[in-house]
DNA sequence: CACTCCTCGTTACTTTTTTCACAAGAATGA
DNA sequence: TCATTCTTGTGAAAAAAGTAACGAGGAGTG
């Protein structure tokens, strides 16, 4: 059922996640089948958007039914990669970090907290949050024994380049940074920022100009 | 020097705080002048487009020369709506809510944790990470005295619904919303998504299709 | 002052993304 | 069986965003 992907659209993928969480609720709910109508309104987008978006990857639901709400869910996990738990490996395990690794939800999405790694001498080697914490020069280790290929970068601003250049050495796949800092590392290396100061200024603009235009 | 604003593209907004981010770099570096090429490089976007994106507010740079590093700045903020220090309200001091709130470094993006919500008794009319706590019937009284415009939402997903709500009547007039529950909200309050489950669903794709095409 | 060099701002063009509308397909009920 | 009623998947049109190229206009130089 799933095509040979020709190329989704970048906007595309970033909304796969989202009706991945629209059908885990609906699913919840013991929703056996649903319409992209009712898919699109839990997601916030336009059912022809929702439609379109799936047609990229194959073909999932049959006309005059909807979308088998279990095997499209099945399906996007597929596509997404999150059809296993992945690993993921913490670097910084301060306010952020612990905050992560209290996090449990993360799981539902399909990832764990493998591991930590940070330089404080009273973090390493003891278990915070359930993680166990090794020093940074464990990096290599870990992920290739670990075949861990997700990276969250929580170190000072001051650490992070370092951090993240080790992190790539070691072969991580994908990083993403919490830190305010742009990092430039090799094409191989995915990474995704995530900044608060950014995007409280976002919706600072969208405030002061905009008057009222929603995100 | 500003323009009258026609309508920037939402993408060209997006990268207003970056920009940011590097004229800041630039000035801790006691640069006056820079050069569109050189602002680009720091912001990791090409130098056409940057001068296109600051071509929809006004005239900053002269050519020959490039742009004052100072006064852009000022500009850019004056766009943002950050050129003065804005209110937070912090919603549900846990562990996320505390991380935050032991963030420095958001003040230099123009922004304060002015005050926090939070059910717990244990919490209320305590002062957490330099941040004092109310109970949540007091939300609307400090949104209205303290002048407050925007929110952090860092209850539990139960809760968030609620919560959101509460924001809204208070006239709360953007939330940050970290929960992982989509809100539904008069167009007046602008949302915007912060989902770590999300975002790493999003580079999971990336890594595991994409092959290595960076995000 | 004339000449050269450099860099911005803008316009024309290309690519990407969204929206719209409709034909084809499947279930339901008479 | 056949018509009716949904709902999907998709192709074409429209809108949005990104790219590249160029002309205008200062700054520096001799
Ligand atoms: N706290 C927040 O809410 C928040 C929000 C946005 C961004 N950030 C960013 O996230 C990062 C972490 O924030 P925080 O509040 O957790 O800081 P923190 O100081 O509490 O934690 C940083 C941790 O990283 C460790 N560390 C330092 N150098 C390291 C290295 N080279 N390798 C591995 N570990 C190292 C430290 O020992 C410490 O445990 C910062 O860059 C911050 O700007 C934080
Ligand atoms: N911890 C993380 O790293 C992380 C990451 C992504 C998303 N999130 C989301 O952020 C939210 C908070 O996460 P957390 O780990 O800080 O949880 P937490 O349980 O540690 O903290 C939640 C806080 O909210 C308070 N609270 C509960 N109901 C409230 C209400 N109605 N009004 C005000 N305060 C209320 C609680 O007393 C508690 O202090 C959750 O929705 C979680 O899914 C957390």
């Amino acid at each position: 059922m799933r095509k040979a992907c020709e190329n989704p659209p970048k906007p595309t993928v970033e909304r796969l996640p989202i009706y991945r969480r629209a059908l885990e609720i609906l699913l919840d709910e013991g929703c056996e089948y649903t319409s992209s109508c009712e898919l699109a309104e839990l997601a916030g987008v336009t059912a022809s958007r929702l439609r379109k978006d799936l047609s990229f990857f194959g073909r999932f639901g049959t006309a005059g039914m909807g979308y088998p709400v279990r095997e499209l869910l099945d399906a996007v996990n597929s596509i997404l990669g999150t059809d296993r738990l992945r690993d993921v490996l913490l670097v910084g395990m301060g306010n952020l970090g612990r905050a992560i690794a209290n996090h449990a939800p993360l799981r539902k999405c399909g990832f764990r907290i493998a591991a930590a790694v940070d330089v404080s001498p009273a973090k390493v080697g003891r278990v915070i949050c359930g993680v166990r914490c090794y020093p940074p020069s464990e990096t290599a280790r870990l992920v290739r024994e670990g075949g861990i290929e997700f990276a969250l970068l929580t170190v000072p601003p001051g650490a992070a380049r370092e951090a993240a250049e080790r992190l790539a050495e070691a072969g991580i796949k994908a990083i993403l940074n919490f830190t305010p800092v742009h990092l430039r590392l090799p094409r191989s290396v995915v990474v995704e920022e995530v900044d608060f100061g950014i995007l409280l200024q976002k919706v600072a603009f969208a405030v002061t100009q905009g008057g009222g235009e929603n995100a």
